[in-house]
DNA sequence: TGTAAATAGGTAACTCAGTACCGAATTGCC
DNA sequence: GGCAATTCGGTACTGAGTTACCTATTTACA
């Protein structure tokens, strides 16, 4: 479960937005707090935005807002735009895919990729932010 | 669940292997059967023979033999040769960890660590050898 | 007109896959 | 016994692809 740095970027910063609605951050603001940097971060920010997860503001005094559903939103819906969440299907065929040997790997890390997406997909930002105010105090 | 090449060879390889312990096979009669690169392999298989998992003989005729356990060996046991199971405990520290949102993500990729270890750590390789039988007629 | 996001392009560092090469051990043939 | 063929052992290296991140330019807003 090696999260890449951009997906760790997009879930501090959708986090971050959604605690607080009506809050509006610029990028810069972000970076600084989860100490991560901004160029790479604005990058992220727009991905967010084409997907109508958070909302950008343009010019002096922008930023950005959060314009999604909290309890509707999952952790793997946010993974998704950064990550391959779907080896196999994804028509990837390796050598010896078709051997007894690899069809019966495969099974395995398929049922283990399940798991994993179902998990992420269980969690939605709010019981996530809910799991983030008990580490905070 | 994506795992490297050098993971599925290994797996291939010591599966082979397992499936008749009497038998003796060399790096390039497994590569052909896999398709897979002679060179690699053999790499691989020395990393197998550093953990006693296979016996290597040396000279025209040689080739390698199971000598490990089936029934006590894992697929945990192999993936962890050439794989990073643990990613926190390796003392890997990223920015914004030590935030609240950071520990919170943090605890959830580690929990899900926590079912891949235990899924891969099942399964021996008696069992996996049964599960491939399946897939073989 | 200054600030900040949008967009595009580009690069440095790293990882992974695979190759090349040489040495050591073993076998079998002459 | 001597020698060639075979196969493993180990190191070093190369090339491709990915990741992380920066720079520069444009667009929009106050």
């Amino acid at each position: 479960m090696r999260l890449q740095k951009a997906t760790r970027c997009a879930l501090y910063a959708i986090l971050e937005l959604a605690s607080d609605p009506k809050r509006q951050l610029s990028a810069n603001e972000i970076a600084e707090k989860y100490d991560i940097s901004t160029n790479h971060l604005a990058k992220v920010l727009r991905s967010l935005g084409r997907e109508g997860l958070v909302e950008a503001v343009r010019g002096a005094g922008g930023g950005y807002r959060f314009s999604g559903n909290a309890k509707r939103t999952t952790l793997l819906d946010v993974i998704r735009l950064f990550e391959t969440v779907e080896t196999v299907s994804a028509g990837e065929r390796e050598p010896g895919d078709e051997t007894a040997e690899g069809l019966a790997l495969t099974q395995v890390t398929m049922e283990i990729e399940a798991i994993e997406r179902a998990t992420f997909n269980s969690i939605t930002l709010d019981t996530m932010l809910k799991l983030v105010g008990r580490y905070r105090k």
